[in-house]
DNA sequence: GTCTATATACAGATAGAC
DNA sequence: GTCTATCTGTATATAGAC
């Protein structure tokens, strides 16, 4: 069975796993880090989970598992616009609240995604197959300007988890001032105007 | 005195430097790697450089002399729409030449840019609220849409460094086409209804 | 469940032969 | 200049006391 002590223990771990992997990658990433953030000792940290690598692995998961579900939302019985402008917020949204799962990602990515090969080639692959078929669709009835529908999921990705992956560099620009404020209406403006017919 | 084949030997360890340090991070990066993409022994490539430390601290060196041409290469006497139509042309292909530099910096930034804070907080500061103040000077004038000029470079600096970031994943959506294909294109388009007053 | 102590592997770096 | 051998520190993981 399961404690409450067990149970805010594995999340002290997640949660410290995830500062630490997103910052140094699976490498770079140590066990006394994590063990020095979750406030345990490496061995019982090790008692919670059996590897490194499963911790890992855990984290992945749960990352993929949510990372779908904002292209999925875009509905092919909607208004075209108003689809990708809500795809668009959505996306800028989970940059605010879950930048660490951002950096977790684009970290994934950097090494050249070898964990995440499975997941691109088959699950995103077809999910964004899927999106840019409809968005051309919509392009086609006229009813969205006529833009390269993949280059624009793209752009999508690129100009909302900017915002979570290159934060360092955002707040040493903008000392003091929120990274992401004045973000959304520039988007949504951006947007607005690439995507009018 | 400096031979030849030390020449050529240093600049094949900078070589497999980049290459593994682009896609480990600093300490996710071994010295065996980066001995083994090079061609060389461990003991060797020491012979070379003094350590691991300094072979990186050289790469960044060379990163960050070329990493402010672009945006200081905009004029202000120019045409305002022309010259960030030409910076944006020139960072995307600064992606298509250098994507293992731009995934240096990438990941630099991804940790926190621990040794960047002094060049980004001074130099790169300094030259983006200058040329800020320029975007903001043109689109006063009414010679450019009025967009938040920070979230303007923001945006050129996402757009244009994704190809080069997100590379692996963008390779496998797009399997086997040049990731890059119609991105051009694709950016001109956006920028050109963006800034169009 | 949590600790100290430790086994084992691998990392960065050096010594010294050639 | 380049190698083999090795020193030293640190990493993941385990053993075993409490």
């Amino acid at each position: 069975m399961t404690t409450r002590i067990q149970k805010r223990n594995r999340k002290r771990i997640l949660d410290a796993a995830l500062e630490v992997f997103a910052a140094q990658g699976f490498r770079g990433a140590t066990l006394d880090q994590i063990a020095a953030e979750a406030g345990l000792s490496k061995p019982n940290l090790l008692y919670y989970f059996d590897s490194k690598e499963a911790i890992h692995r855990l984290l992945m998961e749960d990352l993929l598992a949510s990372w779908l579900e904002p292209l999925r939302a875009i509905e092919p019985a909607g208004d075209p616009r108003a689809e990708i402008m809500g795809y668009m917020r959505r996306k800028l949204q989970m940059s605010r609240e879950f930048p660490r799962e951002s950096r977790l990602f684009a970290n994934e990515i950097l090494q050249g995604a070898p964990r995440l090969e499975d997941f691109i080639a088959r699950d995103l692959k077809a999910l964004v197959d899927d999106r840019a078929a409809l968005i051309a669709r919509w392009s086609a009835e006229g009813r969205l300007a006529a833009v390269d529908p993949y280059h624009l999921i793209f752009s999508i990705w690129a100009l909302t988890q900017h915002y979570a992956d290159f934060d360092a560099q955002i707040r040493l620009i903008r000392e003091g001032s929120d990274p992401l404020e004045g973000a959304e209406p520039f988007l949504e403006r951006l947007f607005e105007r690439l995507l009018a017919p």
